[in-house]
Parts: C-alpha cells; sequence; structure tokens
DNA sequence: TAAGATTATGGGTAGTTGTGGGTAATTACC
DNA sequence: GGTAATTACCCACAACTACCCATAATCTTA
C-alpha cells in the first residue's frame, strides 16, 4: 500500500554491498513519484548519516538555497557544505542505488545498515551510531519534546 | 449499527496469529471511511501498545511533521520517533493486518490481544500489560482528573 | 429454532523483494 | 592510444510477503 507521494516511514535494516549498493526498500520506491524519474539524490545529512531525497524534493532544496545571501558568510559555508557533498543516483533494476566513498565514510556505514522513512526524505545510519545518537537525544527537555507532541501527535 | 467515520469504540479480544496478523473487529472495518481506502498505519503508543491509525488521520499527523524543519535538532529527533514505527498495512480479505516485529516485541503481543477502541485510533494491548498500567494509573491525582471536568461533559 | 450470512482463524502458494556475483561499457591514467 | 580501474547493467537464487482458499465459530433473520 503507498501512500503520498515522496512520503517515507518505516525502518528497515538491509546491507551495504562491497560495491557500495544499498536498496532501497521496495515502499520507498513505489512512493517515489514519477517525476523523480527513480532518481534519489544522496548527501550529507545534518546527523552522522547519509540522507536521500526523491529528485523532486531535492530540486525544492536546490531552489531555496539560490535564495540565500551569498553576503553572508554563514550562508555562504551552509551552502558549500550542502551542496559538494550531494549526488545524484537513479537505482538499477533491484532497486539499489550506489553511495559515494565519501558518504559511506561520512556515516561510518558498515554492512549492516538501518534505513529510516523521515517522511520528506530517507536516512541512512550505521546502527551503532543511531544507538549513540538516540541516548543523547534523551537529554533534550521533556517539555519542549512534549509540546510538539501535543502539537503534532493526534 | 455504525457510527461516525473513523471513530472507534469497544473493547474485542483477538488473537495474534504466527504471521504476526490480528483480526481488526468488523465494526470497526464499517466505521473506517472510504477515504482510508481499506489502510491503517500502525504504530507505536506513548504507552507499551501499538497504535492503529485510519489512513485519513495518519495523513494529517505526517502534515503536521512535514512541515518541521529539520535544520532544528530536536525537530529531526522527533520526526524520526515517529515516522521510523509506523508502517501502512491495508487488510487482507479476512479483515487482518500485518504488525511489524519490532511493534509486536515493543508491546509485548502474545496470541491474546485486546483490541480498545479510542475514538480516533485503535489501540493493541498485551492484557496483562494492561492491567499493569491501570494499576498505575489509579495513582494519578484526582485534581488533574477533576481538571478533565472542565474539558468534557459526560 | 433452523438456515443463511457473516466473522474469526489457520494454512498453502505464487509472485515479489533482497542479495550476491558476473560481464560489458565507460572513464581515468600512463 | 593502450591499459587498468571503475562504473553501470544484467542474471540467478533464496527468502519473504501478499494473496487466496478452507474451515469453524458466531451472529442474524425469518
Amino acid at each position: 500500500m503507498t501512500l503520498t507521494d515522496n512520503t517515507f516511514i518505516g525502518e528497515y535494516t538491509y546491507s551495504l554491498d562491497s560495491k557500495g549498493r544499498v536498496n532501497i526498500p521496495a515502499k520507498f520506491r513505489q512512493s517515489l513519484s514519477v517525476d523523480s524519474q527513480n532518481t534519489f539524490v544522496i548527501a550529507r545529512g545534518l546527523d552522522p548519516c547519509v540522507w536521500v531525497y526523491p529528485l523532486e524534493q531535492w530540486k525544492e532544496i536546490e531552489t531555496n538555497l539560490r535564495n540565500l545571501s551569498s553576503v553572508k558568510n554563514i550562508h555562504r559555508t551552509f551552502v558549500r557544505d550542502t551542496a559538494r557533498y550531494a549526488s545524484p543516483s537513479t537505482y538499477d533494476k533491484q532497486g539499489r542505488v550506489t553511495l559515494t566513498p565519501s558518504l559511506i565514510e561520512y556515516a561510518s556505514l558498515e554492512k549492516d545498515v538501518l534505513i529510516i522513512g523521515m517522511i520528506n526524505k530517507i536516512e541512512i545510519w550505521n546502527p551503532n551510531t543511531l544507538k549513540i545518537v538516540d541516548q543523547k537525544n534523551l537529554e533534550i527537555e521533556p517539555d519542549a519534546y512534549d509540546d510538539l507532541a501535543d502539537k503534532i501527535i493526534l
């Protein structure tokens, strides 16, 4: 069952092979819009993981980046950090995308990887790294977290 | 007799089979809106149980999540926590949805499960777990309970 | 109360999905 | 321009999932 176009939820364990390929879960592929032409854009996450965008979604990001001022240093830095590690990747007949060595290193990916649907994008994690990050996030102020839950969860 | 669309009340005992399938009570299925296309979204409850949303209801949550910014760590964390354990499930010809192993484990579900209508969603419990939670809830401060009286007329 | 319809539960099967490896085409480098 | 390395494409197997059917229990209605 497919929900909305370009919307991803759920968690899956897959394996990264020796050629740097990972399977994109079938459910995610099915939810990819036709406009995205079987193509994702892989990029650095703000967390130590790989972010995978549907091509269409990435185009919106490019538009937003274009609108950032080149005068402010922080803007230039943000654009550079975002753009330099990003690259498009069309999945093969088996539904796999190829990750760049740079991104595999950045996210410390090994054989077993965790793929998480994040609504408008997909995250690829080393499961051990995520455990550590999850642990750290327990320190988030419960009040701020509860406020979010109140607004969003039904 | 069906009440309002996507509204669930009552309690039922059903069994979870070896393939991770549970029957959704016929009354609940009948109350599911046409827009939900025979589909529920199963997710982690805030209590140790499984939450089952009508697709239509879940889409509202998705919309809310989509509006959160990925720049803020707390937002990313919240989206991840919410989305990762959720998955759509269309019921089969016999009216059953399939639960993920992850959710079965989270809610400690065994053969006998308790299905409870929670107005806008459905809860699936291990009956023993619910007993314990019910017991704990007796300790809720009566004052807080009384505050509710201002908001709800019984 | 009896007959029919609906509902709950179990299991079989065919199609889909994930994973590994092979080969041809392309690119990079001497 | 020739060789080596890399990349993209293709095939094959194994595991799994979704779909289908069968039976038993329950409810509905005449």
